[in-house]
RNA sequence: CGCGGGAUAGAGCAGUCCGGUAGCUCGUCAGGCUCAUAACCUGAAGGUCGUUGGUUCAAAUCCUUCUCCCGCAA
């Protein structure tokens, strides 16, 4: 079966390095460098980089809007295209470009979670479990049927990172496993009433609101965690928060009710206790490691 | 050349602006107290202040080279 790859970040790595070494891929799309990190070095995507160094040809189109870029994928005559995070929406032309059309790896267990971030809104929710569906392209967005899913239970202390792996590995399993059999599969469609959807994760909801209840604010803790990680604001210095738990202590919202032995911070309801931080600058520590040296003042009012 | 912060004892920090014996909390080690303790008391060890060069009577501190870490922004 020869195989278009089409992914961009590191969720997408272990599915293109599954099929390299399981099928026959004959060409990579991702998308272009871009300008990133500090100094804004052209860098290239994850994807883009395992590509090169199995000598597989990496193609960067901006967009596949138009005849050319349409033509040159036709062109490569693949019996599938697999899309895994690719970042670029697909136009019908592309999608029905080869016989198998295109396959997509979605990180949740479809009609739950459509859209940009499913695995971090899986765990912000509050979601017991989550999983990996394996779909068909369709023009709507995660709206194709699906031809296999994996499920993972979420633990209390699973991070955004920790599912994302897990659902990454599981989706390049499942994605090669339903290659070699796609002929005997048959797609389910999804059921729509069912449908949610995952927004992608912005800015503003990287800081922590104390007015909402300290569960809410755990879940959202360990949704961004590491990426993009929560953050709240004390004496004008940035502390990213990477790990809480929900403490049993009472205070005006925002207020520091502990700020030297442990950081406790209260919610709208109970009050969080900081357990994993980042100072601005500093690498990221235990919070005990920090207070042997940094001391919040109690009662202060965070913002 | 996008903007900015940082590197000081095993850990976390202060000291740097305004050069003048290197400090705090914790840990470690020794001793003491205690039925006992992650408790308490006493004492000790542990740092060429990231690297290079310079200014100076004198540099953690001022200027300079390089390396590494990080926040923002994209």
């Amino acid at each position: 079966m020869k195989i278009v790859f089409m992914g961009t970040p590191d969720f997408s790595v272990p599915v293109l390095e599954r099929l390299i070494k399981e099928h026959d891929v004959i060409c990579v799309y991702t998308r272009v460098p871009k300008e990133a990190g500090r100094g804004h070095e052209l860098k290239k995507s994850p994807v883009h980089l395992v590509a090169e160094k199995y000598g597989i040809e990496v193609r960067t189109p901006k967009t596949l809007r138009n005849d050319t870029a349409q033509e040159e994928f036709r062109a490569l005559k693949a019996d599938v295209a697999v899309v895994a995070a690719y970042g670029l929406i697909l136009p019908k032309p592309v999608i029905e470009a080869f016989k198998y059309g295109c396959l997509n790896v979605h990180a949740s267990l479809l009609p739950r979670w459509r859209g940009a971030a499913p695995i971090q809104r899986a765990i912000e929710a509050g979601d017991e479990k989550s999983g990996v569906t394996i779909m068909q392209i369709v023009e709507a967005l995660d709206a194709g049927a699906m031809y296999q899913k994996g499920e993972v239970a979420i633990t209390p202390d699973m991070t955004g990172g920790d599912l994302h792996d897990k659902l990454s590995l599981m989706g390049a399993d499942l994605m090669s496993d339903v290659l070699s059999r796609i002929d005997e599969i048959k797609p389910q469609p999804q059921n729509e009433a069912l449908v949610t959807y995952a927004s992608k994760l912005e800015k503003e909801e990287e800081k922590l609101d104390f007015t909402m209840p300290a569960m809410f604010l755990e879940y959202k803790i360990r949704a961004f965690n590491p990426f993009p990680a929560t953050y709240f604001e004390y004496q004008g210095e940035r502390f990213k928060v990477l790990k809480a738990k929900v403490v049993d202590a009472h205070a005006q919202s925002g207020v520091i009710i502990e700020g030297k032995t442990a950081l406790q911070i209260a919610c709208a309801d109970k009050a969080l206790e900081i357990l994993q931080i980042q100072r601005q600058g500093k690498r990221m520590m235990q919070i005990d490691e920090l207070l042997r040296g940094f001391e919040f003042q109690k009662n202060t009012q965070l913002a």
